[in-house]
DNA sequence: AAAATTAAATTGCATTTTGCAAGTTAAAAT
DNA sequence: ATTTTAACTTGCAAAATGCAATTTAATTTT
């Protein structure tokens, strides 16, 4: 599968990290399910950051497959399925956190997100309680 | 540049953290630079990570314009050059922990650096300080 | 001072991955 | 029975990667 490349022979745990999750639209499918509540393939696709079919399956596969996501039948809708994340997936709000507040410092968009981004910042513990109790309104 | 991708139009922080940093081979580099203390493309291309040469160029070049790394002249040896993290890179510290932290919880392989990683987790400050002052230990 | 070595790339080319459009499968609504 | 919807899969062109060979520029060695 695409994303898995060749492991390094010596244990190093930030290419451990970066097999697991390390790649755009992993990264990007972490982020929807994590901040934006994201459950179904076609709120992926919709999300409007041009993910593609075949990669966004791709990733999913990836990522289920690596204990990040899990996937279940919709028993309301039986041709759809739920994605949501696991405590494996969960476990990696600390480094979105980081992700985003780094942005902060440096994004100088005109679209930046500025205020998100403060409260995310300056909010960290309760950030990652909300997401972990699936409270999502970011 | 390869590297880059199509921006999302919505200012998201994570995307453009990605857009800088969020690449196997961008993040590989820039763990060396900031826990192994190397200093030249010989160096990165020696790491045992398998880095081809025309993409260890191109993710240092990308990383130069991004702000995240510099280049200068060796003065001791006018052949080689000296790449280092300038301080818009330094601050990617917290991220790399975190990921290193994520690692130490899930990573089983019988090479993991497990004890390596318990100080990082058990020590982050510390290890921050130590980045920031170009005192490399790990 | 010519030849060899070293460091940091660049180039050419085969392989792999991505992006895009179209097609498939299975369930549900009309 | 036909159409619609959700989640894919497939085929193919374009882009990125990996690999070996070559280049450039500085430095030693002969």
């Amino acid at each position: 599968m695409s994303v898995q490349n060749k492991r390094s022979e010596y244990g190093c745990p930030v290419a451990f990290g970066l097999d697991v999750f390390g790649d755009k639209w992993s990264m990007i499918v972490i982020r929807d399910l994590m901040f934006r509540g994201f459950t179904t393939f076609k709120e992926f696709l919709g999300a409007g950051d041009g993910i593609a079919t075949n990669i966004l399956s791709n990733r999913l596969k990836h990522l289920e497959i690596q204990g990040i996501v899990k996937k279940k039948r919709d028993p309301e809708n039986a041709r759809s399925y739920i994605y949501s994340l696991t405590e494996k997936g969960r476990d990696l709000v600390p480094v979105m956190i980081e992700i985003v507040s780094w942005s902060g410092k440096y994004d100088d968009r005109p679209n930046a997100r500025r205020g998100l981004v403060e409260k995310i910042r300056n909010n960290r513990e309760n950030v990652e309680k909300k997401v972990r109790a699936g409270a999502i309104d970011f």
